[in-house]
DNA sequence: CAAAATTTTGTTATAATATAACGTAACAAA
DNA sequence: TTTGTTACGTTATATTATAACAAAATTTTG
C-alpha cells in the first residue's frame, strides 16, 4: 500500500501513520506521535501533511480539522470528495460517488460558477453506532 | 430583514454585521469590527456566532473559518448546505439545491449511514471574477 | 410583587490550530 | 561543480476557539 511518488522521510512518517489508523487524526495528534521518531515542531507535521495533500494521497476534513489517506490514490482522483462522519465514533468513511459529483459539477456550472474542487461532508451516525 | 426570534444585543450586533457585509467574516473580523461598539473579547463574538448558528440565523464555513448569514432563514431549513466560494474575490454563495440535498441523503443512506446534517463547500471561481 | 432560577454578560486566561521566517542541508539539473 | 530547488530543523508568532467564574440582566414561579 506504499505510493508510488517518492516520499521523505517525514512525509512517510505521517503517511504511514496516517494509514495505519482507522480513525483521522489531528497535526497535533502526529505530532505528539511523531516526537520519538525525530518530528519536534508543528512545522515538520505541516509541511508534510500539505506536501500529501497537494499529492492527493491524504485528505483534509475541514469541519473537524483532521487527516485521513486518501481511498484510492491510485485512481484518477476526482474533484468531488465525499465524507460521512460519524460523530459518535469518529469514524469516516470516504464515498466515492461519481454520481453525486456530477450532479454538483452540472447544478454549479450552471450559475456560471467555475468549480475547482469540492468537499462534501455528512454528519450522522453510522451503521455499527446506530444499533 | 431582521429575524424573528429575539436576539441580544451581541448577537445583533454580530448578525448585522454579517448581513451589512459581501463577504462573509471571521469571528476576528467581527470583533475588531466591533470593539467600538462594546464588544471586547473573542467569547462574546463566539457565544453570539454560537446562537447564531443554532437558531439557523447564519452559517459557517468552515473551509475558511467564516460566517455569513443565511440566505433564507425563514425557510424550514434543510439539513443540507451548499456553498460555491469564489478563491479570487472571496465572494460566497449559498445555493439551495434540494436536488443535490435530496441525492445525498439518498446516496449515503443506502450506506447505512444516518445523516444529521451536511456541508458542500465549492471551490472555484466566479461568474465575475472568470471574465 | 419579590424571591428564586436561569441566562447572558464581561473578563481573564489558556487551549488548539496553523504559519512565518531564516539559515542550513540534501539533492537534482546543468 | 556550481547552480537552483526543495526539504529540513528551529524559533517565534499568528490565528482560531474555549474554559472558567463572578456579576448583571432577565425570566420564572410562588
Amino acid at each position: 500500500m506504499s505510493p508510488k511518488v517518492k516520499l521523505t522521510r517525514n512525509q512517510m512518517l505521517v503517511f504511514a501513520s496516517l494509514q495505519a489508523s482507522k480513525k483521522p487524526k489531528t497535526a497535533y495528534d502526529l505530532l505528539d506521535e511523531l516526537r520519538d521518531r525525530g518530528i519536534k515542531a508543528p512545522a515538520q507535521i505541516y509541511r508534510a501533511l500539505t506536501h500529501l495533500v497537494e499529492s492527493h494521497l491524504i485528505h483534509r476534513i475541514d469541519s473537524i480539522n483532521s487527516y485521513l489517506p486518501c481511498k484510492d490514490p491510485t485512481n484518477e482522483h476526482s474533484n468531488v470528495t465525499c465524507f460521512a462522519i460519524c460523530d459518535n465514533c469518529k469514524y469516516v468513511a470516504e464515498l466515492s460517488e461519481t454520481s453525486i459529483s456530477k450532479h454538483i459539477n452540472l447544478v454549479i456550472s450552471q450559475t456560471g460558477f467555475t468549480s475547482n474542487f469540492a468537499t462534501i461532508e455528512v454528519h450522522g451516525t453510522c451503521s455499527v453506532c446506530k444499533v
